[in-house]
DNA sequence: CCTTAATTTCAGTTTATACAGAAATAAAAG
DNA sequence: CTTTTATTTCTGTATAAACTGAAATTAAGG
């Protein structure tokens, strides 16, 4: 696949967005070429077209379907196996989102829950800011799981309502 | 300083989740500490703590001091910089968010609307998914701006909110 | 000013991660 | 069943990041 300049720049920057976000880049520059694209590509393909090795695309395959948000397709006369991204961003916000919850939050969550409660007498005041860590990080969780309930397209609404904020609150 | 058991698992996790997020292990784990202790700490103190170099805590400093998160106080008789950690969750969170967004999402919706300026009549389809991915970026990034415009304690009430969102959308 | 203490910078080393290429496996075609 | 093609796994290598200890710098004390 021929990229032009803008897909280039896109693809670059994508993939050292990745690398601050803790994704490995060549990770995120496949998942940027398959959003770009549009269209599902063999392997060899994307491993050509980015200048990587063809196991390497496989690595990277696994742990982009391990994220939720690429596929296995087929094309009739073809044996290949072809790769195609999510192609809905909100749809993709979500699917990432629950993903980083499911890795990293909930452990997050057990782990202060575990650590308030075997905190010992004399460390009160570090059990008090693991409290107010947890209790802070389960109103988060819990506002996203409501968020995240919200009826196809409504989720969007919300996100723009924006402006009607702080009359919603009370507060204007 | 002498870590119980509970503060060693924290201080533990919170340097794996770090790395999950792109933050260096150590950093984390001095900020963990920092947190934990409530009370401002000197440098030596930490690296006698965590077991790492002394050179190390110096630019692990410099990086949370970067972030905000971190500054230094001095108290009388003692020459040393002594460094404290923000305590209010809800701020460290405003705060990190704040830095994360200047650091990456503002960058990236620079790239992104360079990339459909620039696009090309041969990729009309590229463009309409930049943009969509653009529109995205935006709408998430005004919405956090006017949250962050929330005066102070409405933060939390907003996210406390939840179970009203339906009816506030006119879902219900 | 000189001395001592504290901090930062830096060069070299270690460690971890990412990666390529080869080998092994799996799957389809004939 | 054999051959070909595609994919994955694995081992060694390269790269990048993190880290240490020493040297240099800065700043305070006497």
């Amino acid at each position: 696949m021929e990229l032009t300049p803008v897909m280039q720049k896109f693809i670059l920057h994508w993939g050292e967005m990745g690398t601050r976000w803790g994704v490995n880049r060549t990770v995120a520059q496949v998942h940027a070429l398959l959003y770009i694209a549009g269209r599902p590509l063999p392997a060899d393909e994307i491993a050509q077209t980015l200048g990587v090795a063809r196991s390497n695309v496989s690595t990277s395959m696994r742990e982009l379907q391990g994220w939720g948000i690429v596929r296995v397709v087929h094309t009739l006369g073809d044996r290949r196996d072809h790769f195609e991204s999510m192609q809905d961003v909100w749809e993709m916000f979500h699917v990432i989102m629950d993903e980083r919850k499911r890795r990293e939050v909930d452990p997050t969550l057990a782990v202060l829950r575990e650590c308030v409660a075997e905190a010992g007498k004399g460390e009160a005041d570090a059990k008090e800011r693991l409290g107010e860590l947890l209790g802070f990080i389960e109103t988060m969780s819990a506002w996203y799981d409501r968020v995240r309930a919200l009826p196809r397209g409504a989720t969007q609404r919300f996100f723009k309502l924006g402006g009607k904020l702080p009359k919603l609150l009370g507060l204007s």
